[in-house]
RNA sequence: GGGGCUGUAGCUCAGUUGGUUGAGAGUACCUGACUGUCGAUCAGGGGGUCGCGGGUUCGAGUCCCGUCAGCCCCGCCA
């Protein structure tokens, strides 16, 4: 009966077993995964984390496992115990890792009958997503999400492994702190002792990690939960984890070679592939100009060219209008792009527009070496020849052509690039693997709302030390010793080398106008830590959901999470979040407002 | 806060300009048959608030408005 009969021990795995094994006494135990009923004899394929192994029943020899074996339905727990057989020649399944052998079975034991599942655990085709959160448990029996579990598993396993090698120690920081409005939204957490009060989740260990340099921690690392409340997209969770990493008495130098090899390491081990080293560097100025974005897509080519000084002797009004005011005109050789039909080139103008642009213009240079374009009749040949240079163009090929102020042009261009590519192809399938470091970010950017300074990452980055001296002068010129790890145009981690020395932080403070009242309120202790002595240091965070996500080869980095959350922040498992009881509100001091 | 896409048996989907389909297919499920299958096969059966609400119409799965949910994007994410 279901769940009376004594155990037996397991002996091994379902996907492991191997002409080896023949002859040997065995017990398997898993969930049915499929079961075929000849009437006499019936196969079962019995399934755990490892793969499948085929269970044989036979009445004739052994009529009680068949009896149990007939009452078996699909998603059952069960046990069976017999011995490994060779499969005759012609019922080899070279489909199964263990497709040569079957078990003889002369016991079934049945652990736990299970319901129908909402959805099989095999299907051929992909599910709803809604459904697929809703029944997790389910979902994560598929033999594809318990791959991407492990392949998480050893990314995080292959870190700690490297990092604990290296000196670093892991160490745990709180996840009840104190609130800062700045930055993200806080999730808070009411105090029931301190009415009135509140923790917050951390965004980020940042100030924790810091502090443990100061108290000479040396090397640190963690697997960090990081919890924001903001809106969700394909690659951001209102909670995520990063291998959060800090490291004292280093420069940006060490810091990068550390990390390197630590993404190398990960790579190798959970993906089985060599990445280049170094990893090729670009400044955040060079990024903007040549893909018009901070975390460039290297896996193509389609760069963003300025075109201004060619067009200018154009006589399209868009064009010297745009210039004339101080713009600039940028174009992307968009390779071997003249085949996209006439509505993928009508559509441009409008997709140009919800990518933030103005507008875009475009210039086929057919296969046969004439120009088509609206635009031609405001294009000399010899300007066309000059442009087409200055492109590289060959025939078949298509120019598209954004312009704007160089500040609203970059990220426009660097969008287009992307849907450019989008439309023939770009990247598609391929293997390729290019990771980036994106350096020389500014440390101040201008607020979009007060126009003031702020901080472009966060205020305890450390200027160069070229700029050390001036930095109150120009501060959108000053650039940190700040960098971002970009691999296949997705930023997979960001980090800087850190102020220790207060005065300069204060400088910093004083740019982005947070007064010293206020910075005494928001990071007294790190400050106050400060004070009594720092090492030089700096770190970095590596997003772990968009690494794996990455290394497994999903879009989504729901795909990589266990009990992951919807658009609305939703666990449609669990059903959180959900109403609380008005005595549990009563305890913590709160009441609705309405 | 805004834009786009999707919503029809347990699951994946089809469903023509609104009317012969009193809502279908495959699969899953249930019953029966079958001793070598591995997407088993064969026969039979049960199963639907067409996301929800309102409207237009003689008539709505289909058209309109609203709403909910999921997904993608903008804003947001130091």
């Amino acid at each position: 009966m279901s769940g009376q009969a004594e155990l037996p021990r397991r002996s091994r795995c379902c996907g492991d077993f191997r002409t080896e094994h023949v002859g040997q006494e065995c017990c398997v135990m898993g969930w049915v995964h499929s079961y075929r009923d000849h009437g006499g004899v019936i196969f079962i394929d019995l399934r755990d984390r490892s793969g499948l192994v085929q269970i044989v029943a036979d009445p004739s020899t052994s009529p009680g496992a068949h009896a149990a074996a007939e009452r078996v339905r699909s998603e059952w727990v069960v046990a069976a115990v017999g011995r490994v057989r060779p499969r005759s020649a012609e019922s080899i399944n070279p489909k199964l890792a263990t497709g040569e052998v079957e078990i003889i079975t002369d016991r079934i034991v049945i652990l736990t009958e299970a319901e129908t599942p909402p959805f099989p655990v095999d299907a051929a085709e992909e599910m709803d997503e809604s459904l697929r959160l809703k029944w997790r448990f389910i979902d994560l029996r598929r033999p594809q999400m318990l791959d991407r579990l492990r392949r998480r598993h050893e990314v995080v396993l292959s870190a700690r492994n490297y990092l604990s090698e290296r000196g670093f120690w892991e160490i745990e920081t709180p996840l009840l702190i104190n609130s800062s409005p700045e930055g993200a939204r806080d999730f808070l957490v009411p105090s029931r002792m301190n009415p009135g009060h509140f923790y917050a989740l951390p965004q980020s260990p940042q100030l924790m990690k810091q502090t443990l340099m100061a108290s000479g921690v040396d090397r640190y690392f963690q697997m960090a939960r990081c919890l924001r409340d903001e809106d969700l997209r394909a690659d951001r969770q209102p909670e995520h984890t990063q291998i959060d990493i800090e490291m004292s008495f280093v420069d940006e130098e060490q810091v990068l070679e550390t990390v390197e090899g630590l993404v190398r390491h990960i790579y190798r081990v959970a993906k089985g592939v060599d990445l280049p080293d170094p990893f090729p560097r670009m400044t955040y100025a060079e990024a903007m100009l040549r893909y018009g974005s901070d975390k460039p897509e290297l896996r193509f080519g389609l760069e963003i060219i300025d075109v201004s000084p060619v067009v200018a002797k154009s006589e399209f009004r868009v064009f010297t209008e745009t210039l004339a005011n101080g713009g600039q005109v940028r174009g992307i050789n968009v390779k071997a792009g003249a085949c996209l039909s006439r509505s993928q080139l009508d559509n441009l103008q409008p997709t140009a527009r919800e990518l933030g642009g103005k507008g875009a213009a475009y210039i086929i240079y057919e296969p046969d070496g004439t120009w088509r374009s609206p635009l031609l009749k405001y294009f000399p040949e010899d300007v066309l020849e000059e442009l087409r240079s200055l492109l590289g163009g060959e025939p078949g090929d298509l120019f598209v052509f954004g312009a704007d102020e160089p500040e609203a042009l970059a990220p426009f261009m660097g969008r287009l690039r992307l849907h450019l590519a989008g439309l023939v192809g770009l990247p598609g399938e391929t293997d390729d693997i290019r990771p980036l470091w994106v350096t020389d970010f500014p440390v101040f950017e201008r607020d979009s709302e007060t126009g003031g300074w702020q901080a472009m990452h966060h205020p305890f980055t450390m200027p160069k030390r070229e700029f050390l001296d001036t930095m109150e002068e120009n501060p959108g010129a000053v650039i940190g010793q700040l960098y971002d790890l970009v691999i296949n145009g997705a930023e997979l981690g960001s980090g800087s080398i850190r102020i220790h020395d207060p005065s300069i932080q204060q400088r910093v403070f004083r740019i982005v106008g947070i007064s010293e009242e206020e910075a005494e309120r928001k990071f007294s202790y790190l400050l106050r830590a400060f004070r009594y002595g720092a090492p030089p240091h700096g770190g970095i965070a590596l997003g772990i959901d968009r690494l794996v996500s990455q290394i497994v080869g999903v879009k989504s980095i729901r795909e990589v999470i266990a009990f992951p959350k919807t658009a609305t922040g939703a666990d449609l498992m669990m059903g959180a979040p959900g109403p609380v009881d008005d005595a549990q509100l009563r305890e913590l001091h709160i009441r609705p407002v309405e």
